[in-house]
DNA sequence: CTTTAATTGACAACATACTGTCAATTCGAC
DNA sequence: GTCGAATTGACAGTATGTTGTCAATTAAAG
């Protein structure tokens, strides 16, 4: 009857994913002192090219300063991360992984491939990057001023 | 490189599209007194046929009982519900909207249709469609022992 | 150089949702 | 009917993320 239903049940199912997503990472990566929201600091500082601040790591996974701060203090008192001088900035320090976090990284990674093959063995790789072009384009649509790539520091347009 | 990597890269943008529908939806429903999660709530209590405990709402949402409990609680307090006696059972009673629950719920209600509608405007419905099918098939793969239509106080394929 | 604006980290308070635990209640097996 | 399992609401604690506010620092304007 309505445009509205479609989308409807498309952001009703975003939600639950989200939910089941979130959880299934915690039990994945939680043997390893991980948890969901470590493992995607852990990934941003990993995929950066050079270290960044606690400010940078927020604007380039789409949270507050405040929220990964929280994170970083807890990660540096559990061994994973450090922070480091910044020669450009006094006051931000640099967050850097310890031979700790990175040996969590690392393993992290190694099961997050087989797993998300397995989620993904049912379903053709054009539906999958369908489905990724639909949800982008609709979030595109509510924030405007976001880029095609956020979290992505420095390859903007492709991340290839 | 890896069948991983359309999964991976659909998994972080539905981390991404889901805050931006959390954020947008406060800001569409925030002077109704509303919130996300507040909203969600009257939309189970209004589309299941008969009045339901908080239990029963938590099962329908995906959440848990607890998190809908506090919100509950929240909102008989804040006029947007009540709570009656339940004949079939002493401890657990119905959650019933109140006259400010039922005009806050259809407001929102006016609200979402052209937003949602104009939201969706550039995308067609089968794309949203297809989207929408992704994400469940992941999601099931996710939790096996979900049906297909959580959210759905009776078509419940009997899990127990 | 001085003043102003923007950035940054920190603290506090709040919102949402989770797990663990408990007693009360209901339901099923016997 | 009785007993044990399951359900339910409640409480406590924890995790994640938000907004608001502040001082320190950096960057920009004059």
């Amino acid at each position: 009857m309505s445009r509205a239903e479609p989308i409807t049940a498309l952001i009703l199912e975003t939600f639950r994913l989200n939910g089941a997503l979130l959880s299934a990472g915690d039990r994945l990566v939680g043997h390893l002192g991980l948890t969901s929201a470590r493992w995607q600091v852990l990934g941003a500082i990993a995929y950066a090219p050079q270290a960044l601040a606690i400010a940078h790591i927020a604007r380039n996974m789409g949270l507050t300063r405040q929220a990964v701060r929280r994170l970083v203090n807890e990660m540096v008192a559990d061994g994973l991360l450090r922070l480091a001088a910044n020669p450009h900035h006094r006051r931000a320090r640099l967050v850097l992984m310890t031979k700790a976090g990175r040996a969590a990284y690392a393993a992290a990674m190694a099961l997050q491939t087989p797993w998300a093959e397995a989620l993904g063995q049912d379903l053709p790789p054009a539906e999958i990057d369908a489905a990724r072009r639909v949800l982008l384009a609709m979030r595109v649509h509510l924030s405007p001023d976001n880029d095609t790539t956020p979290g992505d520091p420095d390859a903007l347009d492709e991340h290839a």
